[in-house]
DNA sequence: AGACAAAATGTTACATTGTTGCAATTCTTT
DNA sequence: AAAGAATTGCAACAATGTAACATTTTGTCT
């Protein structure tokens, strides 16, 4: 058996994850010429914080909690920001954002979302994302972006039956 | 090249599309001991009619055009039955609703979304879809739900140029 | 540095989407 | 007909997302 994707590894330092992932976001931005500002640092900090897709709601109340006093359109700017710049997913079935950790504009992505306990892990575009639209080509479909979510249950849910950490 | 799925073809006698629907939901539900009733018809048929996705405010203006009143509480519960019973399917992508086809509880579900016409086209699940649940079953995940939401051009689109909303 | 233009953020108000809770009705079963 | 379950009606509300415009910050040019 493989290993399982980080998002549902237990007891990872995630404080770590945080800051690898900001740093890779501002080395990209500096490399794309894109301006990840104070406000697009906390919102993305937010999102990457938890181990949950955050909906823009709750990045609100999460960047109060932390002493900022943002108000929606300000987060849903800073998140169409870092999601044009591939930095921040949206998982269209729970209205809610993830963080990513390839940076770079992606327009097709692949997730397992774990029903109990809320993880999500992406997983990289393969061959049967290739296959797929290979498949819609066939039928004459041009597909621009493809969006993969499986919903189930991650494997310490599986095994635990709680309803997840 | 093969065909074009149905939703994509323009020109067809969309009132028998309905009809059909309608019909084989029916004998579905009949089959599944589920009760279609009057109102949960309609909201299947205003579902139907539409060649592009509708929210379900939307199809509350759709009932009341046709002299229905009917609030948001009920459509969403007829909505609900609908889909538990693999009458209808939701978009993610979109807060909206599509006609299915092939009735039947399903949990799966791959489709084509044009950005410039909306329309739909529903695929069946395929090998790939196979191969992905079984890439995320040796990752120790359990899919047990898999939507993939293609946002593209159908070929009418493409060929007409426009890049739609 | 100073002035200007562009980009980003703040703020108000509002639009859209979805839900809760309970009352009234309808259907099924006995 | 009567009891119980399922369905629908309804009012109020919660959550999510956006438009429009004011203000501030940043980058660029002189």
């Amino acid at each position: 058996m493989r290993q399982a994707p980080a998002a549902f590894q237990r007891g990872h330092d995630h404080d770590q994850c945080v800051h690898d992932a900001l740093n890779a976001a501002i080395v990209h931005c500096r490399q794309e010429g894109t301006r990840l500002t104070p406000l697009r640092r906390k919102v993305l900090q937010a999102v990457w914080r938890s181990h949950v897709p955050l909906g823009a709601y709750e990045i609100c109340d999460a960047l109060v909690a932390h002493g900022e006093r943002v108000l929606p359109p300000t987060i849903y700017r800073a998140l169409e920001f870092l999601e044009n710049n591939g930095l921040v997913h949206r998982m269209a079935s729970r209205n809610a954002f993830i963080g990513c950790n390839q940076p770079g504009a992606h327009h097709h992505g692949r997730y397992l979302i774990c029903s109990a306990c809320g993880l999500v892990a992406e997983l990289p575009a393969g061959d049967n994302m290739d296959r797929f639209i290979a498949e819609a080509h066939a039928l004459n479909f041009e597909a621009r972006s493809v969006r993969v979510e499986a919903v189930g249950l991650c494997a310490a849910c599986a095994a635990g039956g709680d309803s997840g950490p």
